[in-house]
DNA sequence: TGTACATCAGTGAACGCGCGTTCACTGATGTAC
DNA sequence: TGTACATCAGTGAACGCGCGTTCACTGATGTAC
């Protein structure tokens, strides 16, 4: 671990970035199936066998821009998250971030929220990455319930026994002592939220909701209400940060 | 308009149904981006050239199973509407409807609500096909209006003046009186549908609710009692037809 | 500090593949008189 | 009913393209003594 073994790593490290920002940029042009490992060489001054000292194969390049999609989504609801003064704010926060994440890098949402890309199967190591967004819209409804604020807008369907199971079991890996039924709802609000946006995205929305900006901050109420996240105190979602640098 | 000109309009029609009906089963292995019109041709014993006959590029062979795809989900969606016993059975019907098919044909619920095909853009005449599930989910609703019968458990958010007059435009278009705030609640269900549908099937439900017929079901009764669906008298979903039957 | 060797990055050619689309053409099927 | 002509379906070759991956190789960078 001499200084020019690190060095020689740190000039690997970097052209892995670079290589998936190229990548990145590439997919933001023309979607997962027209990513090509020669495109990407090419525009990087080198041959496309080299790419294969970075990435064994294509398929792996993807599952890398896959896990930066989900960290790049799971940073900016984190830092949303944590600029946000109470639980609806949060959820809130998370709400807009995600989608606003999702506006700027379409393609990349595509790539890992819309169609599986075919022969593609993702690796274990997608899981993770994955669950930051849940956890974060999790993190608001399990301090209500905690404080005894969680108060649902209607009591809504009893869960059937293996349902009751299935989100008890999630509940203990997840928010342990968060009731089942609450558990349920979140789930329910969770994918509201990414129809919501991939309908947005990808073009369903036109003709009824569109633009759709109104639609989704009503419909972020609506779920939160639905949670029963009690209403916030104060100035409404965009003032919250001003108020803070104040 | 003799009969020897329809025997050739005939046979060409059918060989318009049979490229689709290959294309369509290919598409079923292969996903939108692998479907490729020479492998097309190969199955059918036939040129590539040849396909150019009735399909002027792929794009168009693309669009005509798109608007196929939505036709095939509504019909589905129709009939099992025409089955339910009353504006809850028939929310039910057309939400388990929706959920089976794209279930049994993944790849084409893929297509068409998957990430949009890169290059492609969707003409005007997916328009009307796209709107019949909708349109279906509005009909109980509409009716239960009408009758002074929809109660929504619980008020929610007032709507912002922009979605507002989208949501009055819309209801103009679609279901002339129905209250702009109950046609928000109305896309909030569509998009939680389509959200649950797509995530189930890209398997973003793995690790929380999968199987998921059981949150399906909770899902949709959620959603029934947030737009308001009195609920069903007598026998639950699955009895319906059985009782019709006796 | 200097030399012999091992590791790694990147090259360039090649393999083998499949694709969408065009074009001039041959026959077969239908039409008009 | 029969013939001359027009329409249409399908052929086969070609154009021009890009792709992922492998492999033997040259140099440069680092390591051990």
């Amino acid at each position: 671990m001499s200084a020019s073994t690190t060095a020689r790593e740190r000039v690997r490290a970097e052209l892995i970035t670079e290589i998936k920002e190229v990548a990145r940029r590439q997919l933001a042009v023309a979607g997962a199936d027209r990513l090509s490992l020669r495109a990407v060489a090419r525009e990087l001054g080198m041959v496309s066998s080299a790419i294969y000292r970075y990435f064994p194969s294509r398929d792996d390049l993807l599952t890398a821009l896959i896990i930066d999609a989900y960290h790049a989504m799971g940073d900016a609801a984190e830092a949303a998250f944590d600029a946000a003064p109470d639980p609806r704010g949060q959820w809130r926060a998370v709400y807009r971030a995600v989608r606003d994440w999702a506006r700027a890098h379409a393609r990349e949402y595509a790539l890992v929220y819309g169609s599986p890309v075919p022969g593609y199967r993702a690796p274990q190591d997608t899981v993770a990455p994955a669950a930051r967004v849940p956890l974060l819209l999790l993190e608001p409804i399990r301090a209500c319930w905690s404080a005894g604020t969680l108060a649902p807008a209607f009591e809504g369907p009893p869960l059937s026994p293996p349902l009751r199971a299935q989100a008890t079991r999630l509940a203990a890996e997840v928010s342990p002592g968060l009731p089942a039924a609450v558990v349920a709802r979140a789930i329910v609000a969770w994918t509201q939220l990414y129809g919501m946006i991939s309908f947005e995205l990808f073009g369903h929305l036109v003709g009824s909701v569109d633009p759709s900006d109104e639609f989704f901050h009503h419909a972020t109420e609506q779920m939160a209400d639905f949670i029963g996240l009690p209403p916030t105190r104060g100035p409404r979602p965009g003032a919250a940060a001003s108020r803070r640098r104040k």
